[in-house]
DNA sequence: CGTCCACGTCTAC
DNA sequence: TAGACCTGGACGG
């Protein structure tokens, strides 16, 4: 469940559900976890949720009681604790009977309810993570969604920070700038602009405003006080706005959808689905950027679209092949290796293989079979939520001058 | 059966 | 800039 507006919901899923129910007894990790204990017991508390970013808050709340003047009664908590969440790949919240637990519940808090109830943190992977009497992550910049001007401000004045030396697909996976923003949410929002994925993100930033013009006037228009020049730069998209503020509008679009969001499993996963744009859709383009991630994306890749080639498929077939190495035909036939300007192969035939390919024919969307099938190509929509080639060409967003 | 892929961090060479 | 950390679903043979 996990970009922005998957912990966001499910914080939500927390308060309705946990709304009025009285918890109690310590709390409780499964056998398996690696996470640290959460020392927290207590007679009667309830449970409430927050989330900035990427991260989930739950406060549990010690109830007033008369014998509180007890309360030292054997380490039972008379504060209230927070314990932050970080979901990883697959975390989520459950609240179920007790004997419907889900498999990979992993830390539990118990209802005082005739029927024992469970509010379950899920995650199948176990790359989530919680610290109990935590704090939002220090590094992790202001939600998007529920900080927008704080986190304007905070990509504004640090655009000299050497992050922004980066593609700004990649950057834009960099949560001290972007917290929220996950793999789905960074190519949905750059195709809404038709922004290149592998852009200097520098160059896309620059000229942007610490407020959302968009936001104070409507007319837009009125902007007159300031022509010096850079018009064109800042020329705010009147319909969308700015990459920055689509950053806050995107995800929210999620959020409002209900659901659950990016959640295959669910049979809601079709609205979530139909709204997807570009993510994993039938036609998009995808590569891997430099940390390995698959970017989605239509159109032009950008100048810093990674060259080589160094996908873990490529490291497979290398390991099968390295002992036959002249069976090694296999597909970097095709690339015809024009104006490779260093004739020197290096040894690692794998990583340099094709350096020089057509970009077009490699990063044409990998997997022509039937995907999973939460992943089926749009299904029924009329309107395919616009097509590539409808789009291609069109409102240029010249990222850079 | 095996390979590849997945909504994200982390830390170690 | 690799890997490590994990489970499980979809495919291919």
């Amino acid at each position: 469940m996990p970009e922005g507006p998957e912990l966001h919901l499910g914080s939500l899923y927390v308060n309705k559900m946990c709304a009025g129910v009285v918890f109690t007894g310590p709390v409780r990790k499964s056998e398996v976890s690696k996470s640290p204990d959460v020392p927290f017991t207590c007679e009667a508390y309830r449970i409430t949720a927050s989330s900035r970013g990427k991260e989930v808050k739950l406060t549990l709340t010690p109830m007033k009681s008369d014998d509180s003047k007890q309360r030292s009664k054997a380490g039972q908590a008379d504060q209230a604790m927070d314990v932050v969440f970080r979901f990883g790949m697959s975390g989520y919240f459950r609240f179920t009977s007790e004997d419907e637990l889900p498999k990979h519940s992993h830390l539990r808090f118990y209802s005082k309810e005739t029927t024992c109830r469970v509010l379950s943190f899920v995650d199948t992977r176990r790359f989530g993570s919680w610290q109990a009497n935590g704090t939002w992550q220090p590094d992790r910049g202001p939600c998007l969604m529920f900080e927008y001007e704080s986190f304007r401000k905070n990509v504004v004045t640090h655009l000299s920070d050497r992050a922004f030396d980066r593609p700004i697909c990649e950057v834009l996976l960099n949560q001290k700038y972007f917290n929220g923003i996950g793999n789905y949410l960074r190519a949905e929002i750059l195709f809404r602009l038709n922004i290149p994925p592998f852009v200097p993100a520098r160059s896309v930033l620059e000229g942007l405003e610490s407020e959302d013009l968009c936001e104070n006037e409507k007319p837009l228009k009125t902007e007159i006080k300031d022509e010096k020049a850079s018009d064109r730069v800042k020329t705010v998209k009147e319909e969308t706005g700015d990459l920055l503020r689509l950053c806050h509008t995107v995800p929210l679009e999620v959020v409002n959808q209900g659901g659950k969001g990016y959640d295959p499993k669910k049979e809601d996963y079709s609205e979530f689905k139909a709204w997807l744009q570009c993510y994993y859709v039938d036609g998009m383009k995808s590569l891997r950027d430099h940390n390995g991630r698959t970017m989605w994306f239509n159109g032009d890749p950008g100048p810093m679209a990674p060259k080589d080639l160094k996908s873990p498929k490529a490291k497979k077939r290398a390991k099968k092949t390295e002992d036959h190495d002249y069976t090694d035909k296999k597909k970097g036939a095709k690339g015809g290796s024009k104006s490779t300007p260093k004739k020197k192969v290096v040894k690692q035939e794998t990583k340099t293989a094709k350096k020089e390919i057509e970009k077009s024919e490699e990063m044409v969307s990998p997997q022509k079979k039937k995907r999973p099938a939460a992943r089926g190509r749009k299904t029924s929509s009329a309107e395919p939520a616009a097509g590539p080639e409808k789009r291609s060409g069109r409102v240029t967003r010249q990222s850079s001058k």
